[in-house]
DNA sequence: ATTAATTTTTAAGTAAGCTTAAATATTATA
DNA sequence: TATAATATTTAAGCTTACTTAAAAATTAAT
């Protein structure tokens, strides 16, 4: 199976665990950087090879098949993401970059070696969980947005969902990191922004960015 | 560039270190597994991105910027090769087989980590030279043939020049390895075999593999 | 030095993965 | 609920990297 077809199902797989109504072409071609069009066709040819389900105008459905190589895909980018970030000094994103290209070409046999090399970690250093060899993944998750915590209560820093540059230069220069703590000094409900204290710092977040920080209470 | 114009310029590059003049496109064609006609169109297009020189029925010449480029995907396919044998217990041709594909999606930057990692390292766990990231390339090499050796003299092995599964199997289970030693017990010229000691060992080889293992003399 | 064998090249065609433009259906809005 | 805005689909076309078949040139062999 060729890289755009790894890409598609993942793509589809990871927008469902925002909005499942809204997996349809237009969305998934948009975070491919591809044509509706293109999309479209994609959709159908992945539906006749049984790894996805596709009616006119409906969203897009995973068949286990598609699901469990959207999985495997996964699995490789984020023990990649593990591995680099262990091995060598090189930022979230530039490791996000690497994952991005590696998880193709990567056989299972060597994701395994990777996996036990780690001590078959769980999750990866933006806090994602990584799917074990048979697809299964760790789902139980208590964790907030931190646009949603409780002012004056401590958490532990658990996802940084995004693959943006800027956004990452900007945790690694404020200590946000994943299993970093945070006290949640103010919540200025009406502008949308929280205020932060961690390590020695104070910062002022915009929803932006508390979106996508996600913690679990201490 | 795509991965179809780094493996035809590497494989141009690894050809001309055996014969300069038979670097024409249907030795190319062979070694890639595609077809003649594929090679001689591919010729063209590389010739017209300045890749290298192409005059019909002529042997086909790396430009500098061909080179380079073959240099450079050479260099992370033995990167990945060092560094997967280092962390990993894989066999030598598993190893060959995930650089095969890793070296078209690694950035500059990170086979520069890697090589940092390993300490830079000149040579691969064949014993094939790794070009550093200027494209320079340790050439000096005084080793010789196992064919070509002398029958009494002790050695120690240099190179496994070879892709070859069987090959690196057989190898793995008499002790043929990079810095391993051997003795040559006897050269049967006339029957162009050679007989080694090596190890507990004693082997007979067949010019099929006393022209791939170079040697060291002690 | 011819002829035969082999290689290289040209020509025509294919599949994958895209594109843009236009037609069609859906969704949102007034 | 009709209409406007938006999204999806269809259609036609492009590029890359191949293929096979036939023509042309080179190389080898008698």
């Amino acid at each position: 199976m060729s890289v755009a077809i790894e890409n598609f199902v993942k793509a589809i797989y990871k927008n469902d665990n925002h909005d499942t109504k809204d997996t349809k072409p237009g969305n998934i071609a948009k975070k491919l950087g591809i044509s509706n069009a293109a999309a479209t066709d994609m959709a159908k040819k992945l539906a006749a090879k049984d790894l996805l389900n596709y009616e006119k105008y409906q969203a897009l459905q995973l068949t286990e098949k598609g699901t469990k190589m959207a999985l495997n895909v996964v699995r490789k980018h984020r023990l990649w993401e593990a591995f680099l970030f262990k091995m060598f000094d090189m930022s979230l994103h530039d490791i996000h970059r690497e994952a991005e290209l590696l998880e193709h070409q990567t056989s299972d046999l060597l994701a395994q070696k990777i996996s036990e090399y780690l001590g078959h970690p769980k999750f990866d250093p933006h806090g994602d969980p990584i799917p074990n060899e048979d697809g299964e993944i760790t789902t139980e998750d208590t964790s907030i947005a931190l646009a949603d915590a409780v002012e004056g209560k401590t958490y532990t820093i658990s996802r940084l969902m995004s693959d943006d540059k800027e956004f990452f230069d900007f945790c690694a220069q404020n200590d946000i990191k994943y299993r970093n703590t945070l006290i949640v000094s103010k919540q200025f409900v009406s502008n949308k922004m929280t205020q932060i204290s961690i390590g020695s710092n104070t910062i002022v977040l915009n929803e932006d960015f508390t979106k996508i920080i996600y913690v679990d209470e201490n």
